[in-house]
RNA sequence: CGGGGCGUGGCGCAGUCUGGUAGCGCACUUGACUGGGGGUCAAGUGGUCACAGGUUCAAAUCCUGUCGUCCCGACCA
């Protein structure tokens, strides 16, 4: 390619209104154009890298047996409602109606539409397991989209869907999805992990998710240095080790802590640690108005285990001030266990404090010297909290270390959540009707493109992995206009790389050679080579590596050998 | 959805407080000189100052409203 013949649009300033590092090269190389918030357009340059992440997505499913297809992007609001997410889905779910009235949405997943392609399709367990997957742009209304394509309302996604008469069959195939994305992630050469995830409302058995990992990621991930151990942290937990508490060596008593709501602020007071303070949280209870929770004060509630407990309303609720007022007579800064009258359930490390500092249920007023048994019964224990890193890995090898992720795939034993609300069936060997069980598998692709320049890049701009790199070579001549040996020497070579099977962007700009390096760097091409008078003049190139720090000469008769090597 | 910021040429910004001919840098066009890390000089192109209403002799500037956009939070994968 020539880019005399491909638009190269960068900018030598960052758009002010690109935050994180990925976001900004990416409009400064021009790979991408926005359109509105969240929306945008993939340019020459972009696209070339997009199509290179599909490829590999799309060869390993293929490899893992799973048969694309391509589904509508706009559903029926029918099947939305049989499913019975036409109400729950929420802002999220763009709608639109048509000219008869009818509703419709841009599809944000396709659950609702497999799965009626196969109650539709497939009526025999002679034809399962099935594995349908699609490459396909999705639509989800995020209150706030953000970092570029990063978190956009319209982005391209590989979803697939398996379909089995038994839980067997299902752990078969989810067991050769997750080989097959570690297979897609390795040959990004992206450095991820695949880590346990929460299941979420939907239930199911199991569930992973891959996380590429860079500190401008949305996630938080925990993973254990002894072991293979790794979770989201909204599902991750660590070793209960369950000490007495130490024993008590002070008295109880009050002190006066007027305005000070946070733990914080409690802890700067009274010059103590926040682990010696005693957090109180009330949320909304089943059975109660209010439940209390309990957490040491440097430990922070993790909301999905709280939210599984039977005690708790669902969904997952804090109290409302009102609520507060009338379960415990004060304000939320000042709310303790000493005497309270709701449902307490307390984190492990809680019923370890010795000690303790806690509300007073007073408002501008806490507790000292507080101690289990002595002065309130011991609370109910549950696992509560977030783990934090140094806390020990459940499997007891090895401590936590908690680093950030971007979530770029996402893989599911779904259950049959979808294919009963839709009375997807087929016979089994005994001629009876049964309800599919289905597994989903997903991959964000126009992610994958941001999170590997979150991964690699410099002050100069991205460095690409070679499998994801929009060209192998940059081909950059000095003087293209103005001399006849560099420019007969440069299209020969654009020509053999070419014929070698190398995709080369030849520089034929008439541009000022700092120019044509600055774009070569930000855009990110892997490989340069430089041919000019001086060289040739010995039968020489230069030839540089992205990520290289130097440059070297290299005989033009060794060049192809020398980047074969490469 | 709550809080905050910003909308002036393709990009980055000044001008708004204190109303009076719409500016700067980059980019872009043409030419000359240049030619191994975003070059120099000269001459140019391009803006109903987000939109609507109001105040005023006069509005980018003051007032009211709307829209867009970004950030933080809530929410969500």
């Amino acid at each position: 390619m020539r880019t005399s013949q491909f638009l190269i649009s960068t900018l030598k300033e960052t758009p002010a209104d690109a935050e994180i590092i990925s976001h900004q090269l990416m409009l400064r190389a021009g790979m991408i154009s926005k359109l509105a918030a969240g929306i945008y357009t993939w340019m020459p340059l972009g696209l070339r890298v997009l199509r290179k992440v599909e490829k590999i997505v799309r060869e390993e499913m293929d490899a893992a047996g799973a048969q694309e297809v391509l589904m509508p992007a706009i559903q029926p609001a029918e099947l939305w409602e049989e499913s019975g997410r036409w109400g729950k889905f929420g802002g999220e779910l763009l709608r639109i109606t048509d000219r008869h009235e009818r509703d419709f949405c841009f599809g944000p997943t396709h659950e609702e539409v497999i799965t009626d392609l196969v109650r539709r399709n497939l009526r025999s367990y002679r034809q399962l397991p099935a594995n349908f997957y699609q490459i396909q742009t999705k639509f989800r209304d995020e209150t706030r989209p953000r970092f570029g394509v990063m978190r956009a309302r319209e982005f391209l996604m590989k979803d697939a869907y398996s379909f089995h008469m038994d839980a067997e069959s299902l752990a078969t195939t989810y067991e050769r999805m997750r080989q097959a994305y570690c297979n897609i992630f390795d040959r990004t050469g992206l450095i991820y992990r695949m880590v346990e995830a929460d299941t979420g409302s939907i239930g199911g058995r199991a569930s992973h998710e891959f996380h590429v990992l860079a500190d401008s990621g949305e996630d938080a991930i925990a993973f254990s240095s002894g072991s293979d151990y790794a979770a989201n942290v909204e599902k991750a937990t660590c070793l209960i080790e369950s000490a007495e508490p130490a024993p008590a060596t002070q008295a109880p008593g009050r002190v006066a802590t007027p305005g000070k709501q946070s733990v914080e602020e409690v802890a700067e007071l009274l010059q103590l640690p926040l682990s010696s303070i005693l957090k109180t949280l009330l949320v909304k209870g089943e059975e109660t108005p209010v439940v209390a929770l309990l957490l040491r004060g440097d430990h922070e509630l993790n909301e999905i285990k709280a939210a599984k407990l039977p005690q708790l309303a669902s969904p997952f609720e804090l109290a409302t001030a009102a609520e507060i007022k009338a379960a415990a007579g004060c304000a939320a800064g000042s709310v303790g266990p000493v005497g309270l009258a709701v449902p307490i359930i307390a984190d492990y490390a809680a019923l370890q404090m010795a000690d303790f500092v806690c509300g007073a249920n007073s408002d501008g007023e806490h507790l000292t010297g507080i101690n289990w048994q002595r002065d309130l019964p011991l609370a109910d224990a549950a696992d509560l909290r977030k783990v934090v890193a140094g806390d020990t890995s459940p499997d007891g090898q090895g401590r936590l270390d908690i680093v950030r992720g971007i979530e770029v795939g996402h893989i599911f034993q779904l259950g049959e959540t979808y294919s009963q609300a839709l009375g997807a069936t087929c016979l089994d060997e005994q001629g009876k009707d049964r309800v599919v069980t289905m597994g989903c598998y997903g991959i964000g692709v126009s992610r994958v493109v941001a999170a590997a320049i979150e991964q690699h890049h410099d002050d100069r701009g991205i460095i690409w992995p070679q499998a994801l790199a929009p060209f192998d070579v940059a081909l950059v001549p000095i003087k293209l206009q103005g001399s006849e040996v560099v420019k007969e020497a440069a299209e020969k070579l654009y020509e053999q790389l070419t014929e070698a099977g190398y995709e080369v962007l030849f520089d034929d700009r008439k541009e000022r050679p700092g120019v044509m390096f600055a774009d070569a760097d930000l855009i990110g091409i892997p490989q340069r080579i430089v041919i000019g008078e001086r060289g040739l003049a010995e039968g020489k190139v230069e030839y540089k590596q992205r990520s290289a720090d130097s440059s070297e000469d290299i005989p033009l008769e060794q060049l192809l050998d020398h980047l074969r090597k490469a």
